[in-house]
RNA sequence: GGGGGAAUUCCCGAGCGGCCAAAGGGGGCAGACUGUAAAUCUGUUGUCACUGACUUCGGUGGUCCGAAUCCACCUUCCCCCA
């Protein structure tokens, strides 16, 4: 099967500019393409990761990626989508977040003579002239068909300022200069940027008279229509400092049945033929699945040590088995303890499982805290510095666990 | 440029001088049931020193014994006229 015909089977694609040129020059390894990443974070997630996998499908397929770092598109901030304006970041966080990119990055892609290439758009955008690029470059668009764009929509509700209006402007740039400088022939990217890399196309196309090409990925939605990768508290992170990998392995452990198949086709590595067996699985046969996909990912991310360690983990918490080295874990100091002791809500709230104590006093009024397998409902409870020596595991509900040690 | 409306807690949305930490729904968290699923039912959902105190209703000032509620200015959004 070749790479276009597995992209679209694993429903990855879309939306793409030309499907018969695009089929034709990735599967031939023809593409020169390019997919940017806008240092937001100090972390990439599971947005990003996608469009890691999606590149290192291609660069199998013996096409050559351009990873564009947007360090210079981090002045500005994107609007696409979104409701509200970013907070404008400064330069130290920008340069802070494109060295964390840079290193997450390199786990997944070669990088290297003739592999992949990578770049930073501050290098070309920051020293761009005023008046010189309203003219080179403003003069093809149209505020009027920028306006309409699906991807400002929101923003036209509730303001959009005259600086993240230019972000469309900055992209289109950057897909020019790299089409320039680099031979970029395609761009890639979230169904979000779609209007984006279009108007990259557009300036090609207007400036040089050639035809460059763009594809979108999928959005990862689960069965509620919501993108996944996202948890109350925030993103699932790639970082194990920010998601520790058992969380990451938890968090797809716990996909909705619904789920599994879709996940295992988009996010994996995994043959699509052995995919397709999974598909007759059902009812508590799924729960394989999700163990595969939680695996398969972590490995993906953090390692095949890493991942054998969580699935242990996950089988003598929820298995009954034995091996409980592996759960995450916590360790107090002196400063926690009173007059050689903690008190309960104390330990919850030390320990991040609730944010306040008016939330680990409800919790526990609720019967919804173990320690060591047994319920506690008393909020007055407290441990001696000595309980912490042996085993000490404090369970929130049914799913998280937590190895506290002194 | 002129005129009229709106901004409430994570989200939507009631409240329009004291009985308001603020109805209702959504979402979240927990309990029951289960397969570490879904659906359903129950409890809960600002913080803390928890039958009490403190902080919160776009922002800043003011009126009042007392303001989410009234006034002034500012910010942002929506609508109408030019």
């Amino acid at each position: 099967m070749e790479i276009y015909e597995e992209l679209r089977e694993r429903g990855l694609i879309a939306q793409v500019t030309d499907e018969a040129e695009i089929r034709e020059l990735i599967n031939k390894g023809g593409a020169r393409f390019y997919i940017g990443f806008d240092p937001t974070a100090d972390s990439l997630h599971v947005g990003h990761f996608m469009a890691l996998c999606l590149m290192k499908r291609l660069q199998m397929a013996g096409n050559r990626p351009v990873v564009l770092i947007g360090g210079g598109t981090g002045y500005i901030g994107d609007p696409s989508g979104r409701s509200d304006m970013r907070t404008m970041m400064t330069p130290e966080m920008i340069e802070h977040n494109c060295a964390c990119f840079k290193k997450q990055m390199e786990r997944f892609i070669e990088f290297g003579e003739d592999k992949a290439v990578m770049v930073n758009n501050a290098d070309w955008l920051l020293d761009l002239n005023y008046i010189s690029l309203l003219r080179e470059v403003g003069a093809h668009f149209s505020v009027n068909n920028m306006l309409r764009a699906e991807c400002y929509k929101q923003r036209m509700e509730k303001g959009l300022s005259f600086l993240e209006f230019n972000y469309m402007i900055m992209q289109a740039y950057d897909f020019y200069h790299l089409h320039e400088t680099l031979g970029c022939n395609m761009q890639f990217g979230g169904d979000d940027q779609w209007s984006n890399m279009l108007a990259g196309t557009e300036l090609i196309r207007r400036k040089t008279g050639k035809d460059a090409y763009a594809m979108t990925i999928t959005l990862l939605l689960n069965s509620e229509g919501k993108k996944m990768g996202k948890t109350q508290s925030g993103a699932v992170w790639l970082s194990p400092e920010k998601t520790p990998p058992f969380d990451f392995f938890q968090y797809w452990r716990n996909v909705a049945d619904a789920d599994v198949l879709k996940c295992l086709r988009m996010l994996t590595f995994l043959p699509l033929e052995k995919i397709r067996e999974m598909e007759a699985w059902e009812g508590s046969q799924l729960n394989r699945a999700k163990e595969i996909l939680a695996w398969e990912l972590t490995n993906l991310v953090h390692g095949k040590e890493e991942a054998d360690r969580c699935l242990e983990a996950a089988h003598a918490l929820f298995a009954g088995g034995s091996n409980k080295a592996d759960m995450p874990s916590f360790t107090l100091t002196d400063a926690d303890f009173t007059d050689g002791a903690i008190l309960l809500p104390d330990l919850l709230v030390k320990t991040g499982l609730c944010p306040s104590k008016g939330e680990a006093r409800r919790l526990i009024q609720q019967g919804g805290v173990t320690v060591n397998e047994e319920k506690i409902t008393d909020f007055g409870a407290s441990f001696p510095a000595s309980a912490f020596e042996g085993e000490f595991i404090v369970k929130k509900g049914k799913k998280t666990f937590l190895r506290v040690e002194k």
